[in-house]
DNA sequence: TTGTAGCCGAAACCAAGGTATGACCCTCCC
DNA sequence: GGGAGGGTCATACCTTGGTTTCGGCTACAA
């Protein structure tokens, strides 16, 4: 099972999972790097959140341990300022005396969990089999949604204005009477932007430009 | 502001946003009756959760203030049956003597916020505003699909059949050849789905299917 | 200066979409 | 039996969509 076969869920990383484990005590560090080792799962851990902010990310579906009460950051900021970076890496939070609002606070930020301390083994790794499944799927939709903006980013402003209208239902010669300028053209650029977004269909590039957001006032206009 | 005038957000809910408390302590329920009513918000006391249940909920924003300790059950599982019965009122717990596996459970199910008594008016108000605003967009999301589906109910097997496949990108051709029948029939059975969906153009159409979770698979067929 | 990229467009042509009109068949139900 | 709804299809006609070829324009960088 720890192979680095295939999986059935493998699309986007190219690595097997990682457990990361940020917590000042050493022998809890042990004991949850024991726990995770036994069940084949790769895990690395830190004393403190510094430490953890050096290591560069693996391009790997992963989650994060964090005590509540670390060295000089509380597990709450550093939660916060992992968002602000755009870090979205699953938290799961212990803590030996935390109350109420700490824990209302982390669940809303979008922790997975929060466990007291001493907590069950089992709970610990439900709680990490949830996170690492939901950090795969965002990671996919994450890479989806990259591989679809490169494909946008190379689109000419015109081009992007004429997606805009065009998946926003309207005919060529809608468009065209819209931006000014003749149908064929219309017609011209649509050919570029379907070849170049790769879509199969109009109804393909619909959804694309869901995804991306597309939509009038986010062409490349600035009228 | 408590005017029935329109509010810059009223579109789905016919009537004010109404706050459900419930509490077996009466000076509680007085409390927080006071309270709401002070900023303009109409209330509705309840002794138990099963009282609760017993009225119906109007056509409006709303959200539930619950204690976790109730007689007979405990909010978290009242919670859960309001749940399992389809009933998504965005809820506040309020608690004397909570713990964090009860607090992070509550939040795990949706729960607005978790707070412990005794909480300051301002924490609770602004838990109530938020989850009004939450229950305001869920409910307009909830509306815009039941009219959908509405529609969509109108539809014949074969149409929907053919819609699936139109808006998966198809062409005319290519949907005949799937299901058998020769291309003019397609074009019919389409004009009737753009007709009956109100749909105004194609990307309109594929928008709506997303919606529905319209794809292959979920056409009228059971081949 | 010579590309190169972006933008615009005419002409010509072919494929696909869309809408009648009229017709045939079947099934269900009053 | 007869009507209603659903499904099928042909013929005819018109509108859109889409491509290719050819040409012209501007701005900008090598």
């Amino acid at each position: 099972m720890i192979e680095r076969a295939a999986s059935p869920h493998a699309p986007a990383s190219a690595e097997e999972p990682i457990v990361f484990v940020v917590d000042d005590d050493a022998s809890m560090r042990d004991a949850l790097s024991n726990l995770f080792r036994s069940v084949g799962l790769r895990v690395k851990v830190f004393a403190s959140a510094h430490e953890f902010l050096r290591s560069k990310l693996p391009d790997a579906s992963s989650c994060l341990i964090l005590d509540i009460r670390l060295p000089r950051v509380s597990g709450l900021d550093f939660q916060a300022e992992l968002a602000k970076a755009d870090v979205h890496i699953p938290i799961i939070f212990m803590t030996g005396h935390g109350d109420i609002p700490m824990t209302v606070r982390a669940m809303k930020a979008g922790a997975v969990d929060f466990l007291t301390k001493p907590f069950r083994d089992q709970d610990m790794l439900d709680a990490v089999t949830t996170a690492i499944e939901r950090d795969r799927s965002r990671r996919d939709e994450a890479k989806v949604l990259s591989d679809l903006r490169a494909a946008f980013a190379t689109l000419t402003p015109r081009e992007r204005e004429v997606m805009a209208l065009v998946t926003a239902g309207l005919m060529n010669k809608q468009v065209a009477a819209e931006i000014g300028v003749a149908e064929i053209t219309v017609k011209i650029h649509r050919g570029h932007i379907m070849r170049k977004m790769a879509a199969k269909s109009l109804p393909d590039l619909v959804r694309m430009a869901q995804l991306l957001g597309v939509g009038p006032g986010s062409g490349g206009a600035q009228t």
